[in-house]
Parts: C-alpha cells; sequence; structure tokens
DNA sequence: CAGGTAAATATGTCTGGTCATAATCTCAAT
DNA sequence: ATTGAGATTATGACCAGACATATTTACCTG
C-alpha cells in the first residue's frame, strides 16, 4: 500500500495546471478525460472534475460535452477591478476624507449623453457635481447624472453627509454597468478644482450602471494629476 | 405534494441571489445554513453548497466555518477585465492590423524603473518600442523592458512578423502581474507618433509580469488619443 | 453523395452519504 | 475574571454511483 497522501483538488489543479504551463500538453491539444485522470490521481471523477472547472473558469482549458477537454491556445489574461467606494479608499490609506457639493440641480438629460445613459434624451435627472477630497487636498472630481424614476427618495438626499457615491451604492443596488477608462485634457473648470494649468492630462473614468428595470447613473470621475489606478492580474 | 421541479444549482443560487438583493436577509444576517436550505429546496447539500459558493465567490455573501454563511454589508463591486492581445483585438473590430519596430536594443535597466520591474538596476534588459497600428492609423505605442535572463530564445526574436506583445504570451508564459492606468501628457516623441500637438492627453497602460522565477517584461502601452478603454460590470 | 437518425461518449449535475477542519461555545480550573 | 480543554457545529472536501445533456461518430436511407 502507498502512502495516504492527501489529494484534495487544490493538489490536482496544480498539477494539471503545471502540465499546461510546462507544455507537457501543448496548446490546443486534447487533455486525458475525467475518468482516465481520476484513476490517475486515485481519485474520485467529481474531484477531478472540481480541478478542471476551476480551470476552465480561468480560461486555461476549454471545455466542451463529448469533445473533451482541451488546453487553450491563447489563453485569456483577465485582471478584476474592485471598485471601492471613494471615501473607504481614502480612509483604508490612512488619509482623512471629505467631500464638497459644487453643484446640484434638476435638468433634463442633454442630447450627447443619451447613448451612454441608454435613457431617452430629455428625461428628467438630478445633476451633481462633486469634489472628494484626501487629506484636504483635491483627489477626484466628480460628474453624476441620477435618473429620478429610477432611484425613489432621490429628491430628499441633499449629499451633505454622505456622497452621492455612497448614497446610491446602498440605497440603489445595481445588477449591471460598464465603466469606460480614458484621458482628458484639462477645462478651465477642472484646472481651477484640481489647481493645474489647464490644458493638464487628468484620467477620467466614465461609470453607468442600471438595474432590471431602468439605467440608474452615470458618473464620470475625474482624478487629480498623476493618478495611477493600479490592478493585478 | 408539489409539482417536481428541476432544482438545479442555478436555480437556487438565483433565488438566493433574489433574497440577499430583495432584502428578505439583511446585509450583516446570518442566513440559514447548507442543511436547511437543503431541506428547503428539497435537494442535496451539495447542491445548495454549489450555488452558496458562487455567490461567496461574486463576494455577495461571506462564509466561515462554524460561523455561517452572512450577507455581505458592502459587497465589493467587481469588474473583469479581458487583456487581449493588439492584434485581436484591432481585427476583431474588422480593421486591419500591423506594427512596426521603431526601436531595439540591449542595454541595462535604467535606476528609475527598478522599483516598477522588481529587478535590480543595471540587469541586462531588451528594450523595444514598437508602434502598432489599426487601418494604417497609430493605435498604440509600446515600450518594453524585457529581462533576458527569464525568456530562453529573446536574442534570436527580431519581431517582425509577430509583435514582441504576442511572442511573449504565448513564449513566456506569466504567472502574476499588476497593472496601472494613467494619464500622460504627449511627449515631443509620442505627439510625433500620433500625429497630435505636444501636450495631448495620452491614455496609458504600464503592465508588469513575473513568473514564479524572476519578472519577465514591463511594458506602457500609450493609446492614440480619444481611445477609450472599456470594461464591463 | 446528401441528409437524417441512432449510438456512443465526455462533460455536467445531482444524490446521500462520510470524514475533515475551523470557529465558537461551554465550563471548569486557576 | 481569565484561561484553557473539550464539546459542538457549520462549512469544506471527498466519494461512488446515477442520470442529464450536448456533440460527435457511425450508419442508414433516399
Amino acid at each position: 500500500m502507498t502512502s495516504r497522501e492527501t489529494t484534495s483538488w487544490l493538489q490536482i489543479r496544480d498539477e494539471l495546471l503545471r502540465r499546461v504551463r510546462e507544455r507537457v500538453w501543448e496548446p490546443g491539444a486534447l487533455i486525458p478525460g475525467e475518468v482516465e485522470l481520476a484513476e490517475e490521481f486515485g481519485c474520485a471523477r467529481t474531484t477531478v472534475n472540481r480541478a478542471l472547472r476551476e480551470l476552465a473558469e480561468a480560461g486555461l482549458i476549454t471545455r466542451r460535452r463529448r469533445a473533451g477537454t482541451r488546453v487553450s491556445i491563447n489563453p485569456p489574461h483577465k485582471a478584476t477591478l474592485t471598485i471601492p467606494i471613494i471615501r473607504e479608499d481614502v480612509e483604508a490609506r490612512g488619509a482623512s476624507y471629505r467631500h464638497a457639493i459644487l453643484h446640484r440641480d434638476t435638468r433634463l438629460l442633454p442630447a450627447h449623453l443619451g447613448g451612454a445613459f441608454h435613457l431617452p434624451e430629455g428625461t428628467q435627472v438630478l445633476y451633481t457635481v462633486t469634489m472628494h477630497y484626501e487629506n484636504d487636498r483635491p483627489y477626484i472630481h466628480e460628474e453624476r447624472y441620477t435618473h429620478f424614476a429610477a432611484v425613489p427618495g432621490l429628491e430628499e438626499q441633499d449629499f451633505a453627509q454622505i456622497s452621492a457615491n455612497e448614497w446610491l451604492v446602498q440605497n440603489a443596488p445595481f445588477t449591471g454597468g460598464d465603466m469606460a477608462f480614458f484621458a482628458i485634457t484639462a477645462t478651465e473648470d477642472l484646472a481651477r478644482c484640481f489647481d493645474v494649468a489647464p490644458g493638464a492630462a487628468l484620467f477620467t473614468v466614465e461609470r453607468s450602471t442600471w438595474n432590471d428595470q431602468a439605467p440608474i447613473t452615470l458618473a464620470r470621475m475625474t482624478h487629480a494629476p498623476g493618478y495611477r489606478m493600479r490592478m493585478s492580474l
């Protein structure tokens, strides 16, 4: 009898991962079936399945019923970005946070935003401009359009205590959304907010979110000069 | 007796998801244990476990042995970004792709990059500057440092046929990496490459990757003016 | 040869168990 | 009151077997 090893699905996953990485199985090649692998590792098929499923989720292998499992030709590299609440992000770095409302009104959705917001031009929205500060230094300039009909209780909020950013996350849960990252040159307004020369390059994140019923909010967050948004692979 | 429904783990996941979304279970609340849920849904504990595990991976619930499962207070919103190979990205849009090597030499790692690259200053690296074109229009300017010792066969590659980007993905699989997004103002060199005025705002992605042994490559990809990097939540 | 049908098969899911592990709770001894 | 040992318990992992489902392959027919 051989020694009783702990054959966890993690060990199997790592071994399979090794074979893929070290090209024991070439990209595009068909790898042994679950039953065969289960025999090799001396475990149940379920356990091998778990390991293979994880690898498939990571995109390293491609699985199809009856056709079997293949090593992906060029595995898509995925990165996960966790979107923080600005206040928590700042405070997590041990800095102080505050925000100020620069502007707030009710208006009809401008025509040029209809596309990004998926709402007809002229829908009534709340328009807010907020400045977020880290250690009393300008951090993020937030320009936001929020769909009145989609968020009950929006009229009563003045966002003095809690920022729109944070209030919406807690009170208007969204089920989907999309983001875009890009660079802009500072307008005079923005330059004044960040105390830089007009024309400086600023990093901007535009985010629109929606729930099952309707679009909720479209926010454009422009970051202070020199800001770097980090993520790991 | 109720009708015999197909109680797949997906249906259970969706029902649990609904209860979390619609606050049937408040954020922070302890939800019923697996055994209890299995009884409710009339299925095996394994099936409930699968559903709960998926929700936990998505960050909606938090699970701890013995302590049970709780609804996350503020679920981290995660976005997954798939990093494309530039050529495939361009061709997927039905555009034509080509690239050109602007520069290539062997040099010692500049001091200011030691931090980002995690290699001692003075390590021998390959320095390449590549321009990527979409429909013959400048698309991405790529400046790259590659660690000679970490990539066998690097000397022989001139990257004329296949870009460094693509060749490295296929020949130097990495196990980890990190990225940073930021805005820069165009230097004279970059302005010339993109045919814009110096000082224009450009969107840049900096990416460094490594494997188990050592850092592999550090790339700075500067995108054409107006470029928007999109991702969905 | 084209087109349709049936058999074969690898993955996907589910069951009803067992055992493992980590946290928490209880309670007695200090 | 504090600490530490042990019981308790919810999740985590695993197994052997069954059925479900998507595809491919083989075969059969017009």
